[in-house]
DNA sequence: CTGAAAGCGCTAACAT
DNA sequence: ATGTTAGCGCTTTCAG
């Protein structure tokens, strides 16, 4: 029976499945044609459709009996403006898309996606903004999305996890709609971006290795059509060459950001480059990997070989508490992405802007 | 050093951090007053503007040429049509929310919630329907989204991880808005609700154990303040009864659906009631912590003690595929509450609507 | 300070 | 088969 299925309620009979026994319940009177509108509110309160709108957009100059009058009024009906004529007539929709476009469903519950999210939601918290959070990943998604937006039913869009060949950002910035990417497509991005210091933060893991010593650092790199991998790479040798290191060839071995893959690059290493006694794995996951790789081997980490990973998915506290980290400040970035679109929804510029954000040193065990 | 903190940048200086020098890049121009309306589109095609709603809208009856002639239009202009002055002309939306009503956030990254976003997503994928996730975290994100959802911007809302003292649903369904529960708030939940079948699942599990000849069954139960919780207690007091087994009072020990919990309970167990020989959690992840709590009190398993939890997440595999479980058709939950949702929007009906879908037991090798 | 009136861009019912 | 017309509910001048 092992790896068997048996079905849950065989033997009870109790539940209703899809189509077949739904249970039907209470029946309720609902009301649904006609919410009361702005006109009805204002003949309630015997004032004029102009009055009842500037009472329920705050606007001032209204005396205050009239308003209390409307309110109440308000109040009775239940009245809830209509968002749609809203819209329609000139304001904007009070609202703001966060799209993840990730083909690769899993990544959804990562970490580093989670914290956008909520640090985004709590930017946007105090505002009278709704946060939308959408999916694409199929090209209707992206058409849909792109009429949606289009359509005037968000003021602004932010982008998570853009892939360097999607089109989605122009798409949308094109019709000047404002938009705020999180990382960058290609070293010259155009559209509104923030980002990472990629470059920085692994020039300083890297420097840092250098500081205590060690001369033979290693780096486990990202997919090199990454745009972010580039950085981390590009960082690593920059290092390297300012501490007047050469960094040969043989200590840059490719990953692809998976656990998996640094484990395998360290086994790599540690057979064709024995000398190594430190590695920055361009990802934490991939860091996690490599220890794993170097423990099995038999080498003492820290003491024989320090290991640092940058810090994609805050999961080193999961995994392994004395992984030196390099920090993204995820918190700030999403609140920076709000900023910078929120500032762009209010006054349109003709620029795209662009803001990078240091990254830490989180030091802890190994290294 | 350890544990301490350095800045990753502090010795290259070439960054911009937020609100000091963020870079300015390319210049672009960018047009926004006036999309081209549905109006310039039929004097474009020479046309009236019924005609080119008709082909906007795939009506029939419009003859070929002239259907032609307006999609030419239409390219010509990049015009998209205005959501907001469709819906105030009287249709619809067009868009569902997808509502998480978490406080506690780190939920937000759980396999559970990943798996039901993603089969919605999928149900909807095919359609016109734009997909909206938004999260209700406060009070004031609660009425932003009944504002939201009340002035016309979605048809219908699903609500997922609702608490038992949540007004949302009511909210929102006494309006008369489509409105679909994932999972009941208690017994007599009357919103339209899709639920697994908890009762008969924790049935199922526990009567398999006894089905191998165990009797001395213990349960791991969640806060006994939530209604999924009971339910699974409930299944498993009436297996035992069904078998005429007596379910001893000390075989009942409390948990809140953490591993922690998990391992808490089964070590009180192993304490107070050495001759238990199967145990039935009432979530996965307490499941691990129990079977984490038996190995270290060197009980065999499956030999010893037997474990079975209830896959609310579909956790087992990452940590433990011995692990049988109880697992719910998340995708097929998903999938119900669109078509619920959907045929509620078709024609809105007068009685709320009660979907319970089967659980099955995935045999592995603890159990 | 407040009422009246002119749209916002679209759909749908009605003519033709 | 297609043009015309009357709103949808709100914001926003513009008069009072």
């Amino acid at each position: 029976m092992r790896g068997g299925r048996v079905a849950g309620t065989a033997d009870t009979g109790m539940t209703g499945a899809v189509g077949s026994s739904d249970l039907v319940g209470v029946v309720m009177l609902r009301r649904r044609p006609g919410s009361p509108t702005l006109e009805e509110v204002a003949a309630l309160a015997g004032v004029g459709r102009g009055t009842v709108s500037r009472v329920i957009n705050n606007a001032a100059g209204v005396k205050d009996t009239t308003r209390r009058a409307v309110q109440r009024a308000i109040a009775e009906l239940g009245y809830v403006p209509n968002l749609a004529a809203r819209t329609l007539a000139g304001r904007r929709a009070d609202a703001v898309a966060l799209v993840m476009t990730e083909p690769d469903w899993r990544q959804f519950g990562e970490p580093f996606f989670s914290e956008i999210v909520r640090s985004v939601g709590d930017a946007l918290t105090e505002t009278e903004v709704q946060l939308l959070l959408t999916l694409v990943r199929t090209d209707a998604e992206r058409q849909r999305l792109v009429e949606y937006a289009r359509g005037g039913r968000v003021d602004g869009v932010m982008l998570m996890s853009v892939h360097a060949t999607d089109p989605l950002p122009d798409m949308l910035a094109d019709v000047g709609l404002p938009t705020v990417l999180l990382g960058r497509r290609s070293g010259d991005e155009s559209v509104t971006y923030v980002d990472a210091d990629n470059v920085g933060g692994a020039r300083a893991a890297v420097s840092h290795l250098l500081g205590t010593g060690r001369r033979a650092i290693a780096t486990i790199t990202g997919p090199p059509d990454m745009y972010v991998a580039q950085c981390r790479l590009r960082g690593y040798r920059e290092a390297m060459e300012r501490a007047g290191v050469e960094a040969r060839e043989s200590w840059t071995v490719q990953g692809d950001f998976s656990a998996d893959s640094g484990h395998r690059a360290m086994a790599e290493l540690i057979e064709r480059a024995p000398e190594i006694d430190g590695v920055f794995a361009a990802s934490d996951t991939m860091a996690v990997g490599a220890l794993g790789a170097l423990r099995a081997a038999g080498r003492r980490v820290p003491d024989d070989v320090a290991v640092i990973g940058f810090d994609d998915f805050p999961l080193a506290q999961h995994t392994d508490p004395q992984l030196t980290t390099v920090r993204q400040p995820l918190e700030e970035i999403g609140h920076t992405m709000v900023r910078l679109l929120l500032e762009e929804m209010e006054e349109p510029s003709a620029a795209w802007r662009h803001v990078i954000h240091r990254t830490e040193l989180v030091l802890r065990g190994s290294a």
